[in-house]
DNA sequence: CATCCTGGTCTCAAAAAGAGACCAGAACTC
DNA sequence: GAGTTCTGGTCTCTTTTTGAGACCAGGATG
């Protein structure tokens, strides 16, 4: 690859890479899920007990109800989370992990570690991101 | 929480959740980022070594070149890829991870493993809630 | 009778993502 | 020397997602 002597012409494909060697992985299928911006939250809102819609909707904040719906049923779906529903005066439904869903807890911990210990870096690399225009010079 | 004997009213809040408790914290950073549709393919792509953009293009097969563009950006902005241009005839640009980026791909490796070992199971649960509809009988 | 509570749905507006045309500029082809 | 190719992007247009908020059922409550 004369990077420094001559002109480039790179091989048109990289050895081996026939595309989507890794779109097509079942990682995709799960990062699509938990991928989104809210299934996280609600999985980590879970954990510690079976939740009530409203009480997870006030949890998270700002997640509008159509979007907790939405999630929660995609979640369902998956068969992350359970879905109960109580035949009381209002009626009132509940979620909760399954042991599938809880089974993700494991892997999903590892990247909330991550994520304490280094947002600091990463706060530090955008900021210094954001000073540096995109052309800076050499 | 009477739910079998009696009306139900629950309190207005769950103790000690004044809302946002996770909302806020850095987990949300780190999942906002990664928590898109691309980012962790091309960092899985990275990881194999220094990678072209048009190389990830290929590789990744269904990304548009202006989410290509637009997520490599955000990544570099994190800190967790590293651009470099090469003076090249036609310009070459090169992504590799930083070390931050490296630290990444640990915890995301775990992801990637449950994801192998469960995604049959999320399939199954995909397909049996499809065929359930929605107001199951008793 | 009016109001509140719950978990949703529906509609409409705003934001994000995808598709694809277009660009620079040297090198290679004829 | 005109035309084509290659690279990494940008720009515009369309489609998809998301967010905001009104609205609903239907018993309890005042």
């Amino acid at each position: 690859m004369r990077l420094a002597d001559g002109p480039v012409r790179l091989q048109p494909m990289p050895p081996g890479a026939d595309a989507m060697l890794i779109a097509k992985c079942p990682v995709r299928d799960v990062l699509d899920r938990i991928g989104d911006k809210w299934s996280v939250l609600i999985l980590k809102n879970l954990e510690e007990g079976p939740r009530r819609f409203g009480v997870l909707k006030r949890m998270i904040g700002d997640i509008s109800q159509r979007m907790l719906t939405q999630t929660l049923r995609d979640l369902q779906r998956d068969g992350l989370i359970q879905r109960t529903v109580y035949p009381t005066v209002p009626p009132s439904v509940d979620y909760r992990l399954t042991k599938l869903g809880q089974s993700l807890m494991d892997p999903l911990e590892y990247l909330v570690q991550w994520s304490d210990r280094n947002h600091q870096k990463v706060r530090k690399a955008r900021q210094s991101f954001d000073r540096t225009p995109p052309g800076a010079p050499a």
